[in-house]
DNA sequence: AATCATCTTTAA
DNA sequence: TAAAGATGATTA
């Protein structure tokens, strides 16, 4: 109170007089920001970036201050600000950055805004937790352990075989752990510290830093770079130490969560510095404090999924994009519909950028053949692997005989065996019984689909339908339809081979845990056979498996989209690429498409100059930029007409199954620039029209 | 997004 | 003709 009067005193009346406006980003699909009053005793917290409570139409909101002013637009009456949040808060560059990619996605800034930004702040401090005695003297109790408590022996072999960690990485990897790590902490069995210890262990360590065969990769040059390689992991190693020894911040991105608390726990074991998690399966008051952490420069190193780009760095030095090619970079569902490869060539527009990947997206190579990227590309594929294409035209059944004996063989030579399902199509695909080829639009090359209930082939990117069909390279009238499910091939594992362990995971968004539990008992030989869907394909390599087959992959290849081969690419060569050596092999009912040609020879060169060809022919990604609109049946008429006055084509309108009334069309052109303002001009004609750039 | 005013359709 | 339904503008 003496305080605020001496400032009152020093302070000329005029200036105490101004008022002070602050523009308020609610969180509503609108694209404007709303004027309120900052009251004298909160003016001196306020900033821009900062959460507000605000009265707005009778109810209490919290907002984004957007901006600062002297005066107001608006002509009525202002509402004054009733509290300034103490909680996370945008630092002025990464509002402005996240205003910049929902406008260029053309989506509302303000919403995004108040999505991105954390709500809590955490107050409990992270520690890490370690080991204060050396290995030897540790088992004797870590036996007694096992027989007594066996989560607290749990608890213990996690962290003597992963190096301390903190508390949330062993929550996510072992469940609730609370009790046991008290009890642990009580004995002296558990260290807990504010900074990372390092374990007295030499298990780690000596595998990746001294792989000096590599080291001439090691030197970056370009601002962006392409690191087309199996194995990633030691070399980011490499390229993050050098990076430490500047002050600039760092931020490597996985495409999945679990993905990105793997990738995280091996850099934290190999640079033995504390890193920051930063993902949405991360509690809300966690990521506030990292959020803040970074914000106050205490925390310059931050692995995570896609949201991260958004964290408030104030001066980033390397961006690290690993799997560059995977779809979940894509935000599909939730505004804006940004991809975080685009975003992330953006966030570090001067600092270093490097996409990592096994298998790089098309996009992207073609960028690196064009020199946009520097491409790093390591001759390091000596692994033993023999990929076999078994035709499923010549067998019958769900699990071919190839398969069954190689299973059968990895069993005795106690092996893993991995096999993955496509159950992802809802809808079934059309094959030609006699060639075994998918059925394709002939206006755009995409595999058809055929709706049961119409009783009619649809091509769901142009819209276009066809009463029947023949095969468009034989001529065939023969057709089938193909489906195996997860649940139908671990029945059928499980017949044939009832004495074998088996597992099977099929949701396609796991926690954490369970995928690591999976990938934990295949590792460590305790089941024989693991079903499941393509995330299995995704992550490092399980050096006990043996065997890896791929099921079902023609859903993927006759997947209504252009990318379908691409995708199939990827997939199959991920799968493979799991298993250090050992046989692989692909069931399909189509041998001889490139795609599947390309991922048993390993041959990536081969797959990209057929891919390309298609795609330069077709004017798909990367020879023309798409947009995909959502809109009522009944705005057809006007969205044709508005793409008219542009250089663009609208392929559509194509029914959404399910949806009534909605339709959506495809806008394709040359430059990503045009299709962005044609879509802001169909939407000031269609104010409801949603839209997508650069859909997946 | 939620709310309120206005215009349109619908069933008796 | 009243009531239900669709549309549109507004929010500070």
């Amino acid at each position: 109170m003496i305080e605020q009067l001496s400032s009152y005193q020093r302070i000329p009346i005029r200036w105490i007089e101004k008022t002070l406006i602050a523009r308020v980003l609610l969180p509503l699909p609108i694209h404007k920001s709303f004027d309120f009053l900052v009251p004298q005793k909160l003016s001196d917290d306020m900033a821009v970036g900062k959460r507000v409570s605000v009265r707005f139409r009778d109810k209490k909101q919290w907002g984004i201050v957007a901006a600062l002013a002297e005066k107001s637009n608006h002509p009525g009456p202002l509402e004054e600000i009733v509290d300034i949040s103490r909680g996370p808060a945008f630092s002025s560059e990464a509002l402005a950055f996240c205003s910049r990619i929902a406008e260029q996605y053309l989506g509302p800034v303000s919403l995004v805004a108040n999505r991105i930004l954390p709500t809590q702040i955490s107050k409990r401090e992270e520690r890490f937790l370690s080991i204060p005695h050396d290995i030897e003297r540790m088992l004797p109790s870590l036996e007694t352990l096992s027989k007594r408590a066996p989560r607290q022996a749990d608890l213990l072999r996690y962290i003597l075989a992963h190096g301390s960690c903190q508390e949330t990485e062993l929550r996510q990897q072992l469940g609730s752990i609370h009790g046991a790590v008290n009890r642990l902490l009580e004995k002296g069995l558990l260290r807990k510290s504010s900074t990372l210890h390092e374990v007295a262990s030499n298990s780690r360590t000596e595998e990746t830093l001294d792989n000096a065969s590599l080291l001439k990769y090691k030197q970056l040059h370009g601002k962006r770079v392409l690191f087309f390689s199996a194995s990633r992991w030691p070399d980011y190693v490499r390229w993050i130490e050098r990076e430490l020894l500047t002050s600039r911040d760092i931020l490597i991105l996985a495409p999945e969560m679990f993905l990105a608390q793997q990738l995280h726990s091996y850099l934290q074991e190999h640079l033995g510095i504390e890193i920051g998690l930063f993902h949405s399966g991360i509690a809300d008051g966690q990521r506030g404090r990292v959020w803040e952490r970074v914000r106050s420069r205490e925390l310059r190193f931050v692995v995570g999924t896609r949201s991260a780009l958004f964290l408030p760095f104030a001066n980033l030095g390397l961006i690290i994009v690993d799997e560059e090619q995977d779809a979940s970079y894509k935000q599909q569902e939730m505004l804006p519909h940004y991809h975080a490869r685009l975003v992330a060539v953006e966030k570090g527009k001067n600092s270093q950028t490097i996409f990592g990947s096994s298998s790089p997206s098309l996009e992207t190579f073609h960028a690196a053949t064009r020199g946009q990227f520097e491409l790093i590309r390591p001759n390091n594929s000596d692994r033993q692997i023999n990929v076999r294409i078994v035709d499923m035209n010549k067998e019958h059944g769900v699990l071919s005989n190839p398969l069954a004996q190689a299973i059968e063989q990895a069993i005795s030579l106690d092996k893993g065996s991995l096999l993955g399902v496509n159950r992802r199509g809802y809808f079934q695909a059309v094959l030609c019984k006699k060639c075994g080829h998918p059925l394709r639009c002939k206006h755009c090359g995409v595999a058809l689909t055929y709706h049961v209930k119409r009783a009619q082939f649809v091509c769901h990117s142009c819209g276009r339908s066809f009463e029947s069909m023949v095969c468009s390279d034989c001529g065939s009238r023969a057709l089938r339809f193909v489906g195996v499910g997860s649940e139908r091939l671990e029945n059928e594992v499980r017949n044939l081979f009832p004495q074998a362990s088996i597992s099977r995971f099929d949701r396609d968004t796991l926690p954490p845990r369970q995928y690591a539990e999976a990938i934990q008992e295949i590792a460590s030989g305790k089941i024989d056979i693991l079903v499941g869907t393509p995330v299995i394909a995704k992550g490092p390599v399980i050096p006990s498996l043996g065997l890896v087959g791929a099921i079902g992959v023609d859903r993927l290849l006759a997947f209504p989209d252009f990318r379908a081969a691409e995708r199939t690419y990827q997939y199959l060569s991920n799968l493979i690429g799991r298993m250090e050596s050992g046989t692989a092999i692909i069931q399909t009912h189509y041998p001889d498409h490139y795609a599947v040609v390309a991922a048993a020879r390993r041959d990536y060169d081969y797959f990209y100059e057929s891919e390309i060809a298609d795609r330069e022919s077709l004017f798909y990604p990367p020879f023309s930029h798409l947009a995909r609109v959502i809109l009522h049946t009944t705005a057809s008429e006007a969205l044709i007409e508005v793409m008219h006055s542009f250089e663009v084509e609208a392929l559509g309108p194509a029914l959404f199954p399910g949806r009534g009334g909605k339709a959506h069309f495809l806008i394709k052109g040359k430059e990503a620039t045009t299709v962005r303002s044609a879509c802001l001009a169909a939407r000031k004609a269609i104010p409801s029209l949603e839209i997508d750039l650069d859909p997946a």
